[in-house]
DNA sequence: CGTACCATTGAACCGTTTCAACCGGGGTGG
DNA sequence: CCACCCCGGTTGAAACGGTTCAATGGTACG
């Protein structure tokens, strides 16, 4: 689910006072399904959440009394085999949705990368007001079609992919993700450590390190920190991503 | 997506006459939303779809025209890489439903893995058939965070499991989906190739018809034809699939 | 300035793949 | 009618990509 991917918002402005007049996602989120008035008394039902980078929003197989929208920050969401093996199933940005499940628990754990904020909503206040606004149903829809389509990507790339293309794809959907500055050389930031990285792509830590590294040598990027790059070579790159068909 | 996860339909009987009476899967499709008129009005506007073993519904990439209810049958979904690797993201049962996304391509190739009927529908009719029933909206969204939730068990098992883990989950997924004899011990029916199921767990064909022998040589498992299975040991194999949490 | 933690690098190992041979059932044609 | 072939599946042996184990490096923080 990339920034680009998202539909254009079909914002109407707000007064001052609205309670959501300064959020940084309004144009993103699943809200902005609502005109100000329903946003308002939607708005109503919900509150700020706060995350320290490492904790946790919810685990998985907990009630899922809420839904969130996230604000600022990162977060990671993971699923657990009994031995502890763990599988990150996908990064959550600003202005994303979560909450898409029709089962009681959580269908995954989610934990902050990075300092994080986000907007919490009452399941069962949210499941009215979805049931009461048609068009909120659809932007729904909308997300959970978004979601499967990375989701089958995704499937891709652990089925299919090398390690080395399963990191090029990878930098390249961070990139996408990140914000890029006209004329400058396309930029990549990685919030998340080797180990989530490794996580999220079906490997292990010391090869992403490894592969990283080969990306690096054979200077298709260079990292400016440890959670910066710059892709040199953005087209070479997207060669050695093996993209479908 | 299993049928014992589908909610119980909210069946009303038909008229004999009504085009849908007869159809099998009427209590398990997303036309379950609809009342008797809304679903003669909806019916008129599809037909039905016949399909060989191995033909092909749709290429990815192809402009996504129609929208599918499997009847009967088995279908394989997948997507390519440019040098023919390919993934199986799934297959579809008798009363799935083929249409969820929001792109106007498909977003992967669908192709019978037996003789298969459909009921196709216009996608521009569908639209404005599920715009005018806010109740379809809600199945749609239904339909979408099962696959979800089914396409991140997968994530987990490509990402995570080793072979026999990922043989053994399949043919118990695969269990849940074929029809059980009470009294009877536990059956698997795989309708598919060896080929497909190695693209669908992300291994070779080699390493699948190896791990399967293994699973016999153990008494876990015995096959009474190349597409048959019984399993011996539920327990066992449970323990061998490597359950999350 | 020391320590702790994450990341990187190196070397040996191992699970899955690759390559190759073989098996067996179903269909075809001599 | 049966020999042959074709094709999907199985089995074996060697190769390889990624993991595992171990040591080193680097940086943030007390």
């Amino acid at each position: 689910m990339y920034l680009s991917d998202r539909p254009v918002a079909d914002m109407q402005p707000l007064a001052c006072s609205h309670p959501c007049a300064g959020c940084p996602v309004r144009d993103l989120a699943v809200c902005n399904a609502l005109n100000p008035d329903e946003l308002a008394a939607f708005r109503r039902s919900g509150t700020d959440k706060l995350l320290a980078p490492g904790e946790a929003l919810c685990w998985e197989g907990d009630a899922a009394g809420h839904v969130f929208t996230v604000t600022s920050g990162v977060l990671r969401m993971s699923k657990l085999l009994h031995d502890g093996r763990r599988q990150v199933t996908g990064f959550a940005f600003p202005g994303d949705f979560l909450g898409v499940t029709l089962e009681d628990e959580h269908p995954f754990t989610v934990e902050a990368v990075a300092e994080s904020r986000l907007c919490r909503f009452p399941r069962v206040r949210f499941d009215a007001f979805v049931e009461a606004h048609p068009h909120m149903e659809r932007r729904l829809y909308a997300v959970a079609a978004t979601e499967l389509s990375a989701a089958r990507d995704q499937l891709v790339l652990l089925g299919r992919k090398t390690a080395v293309e399963r990191l090029a794809s990878f930098i390249l959907q961070m990139a996408r993700r990140t914000r890029q500055h006209p004329g400058d050389p396309l930029r990549a930031t990685l919030p998340m450590s080797r180990m989530d990285i490794a996580d999220y792509l079906g490997l292990r830590i010391e090869t992403v390190s490894r592969e990283l590294s080969a990306l690096k040598r054979a200077r298709l990027v260079r990292m400016t920190s440890i959670h910066d790059l710059i892709v040199h070579d953005p087209a070479g790159l997207e060669a050695l991503a093996a993209v479908d068909r």
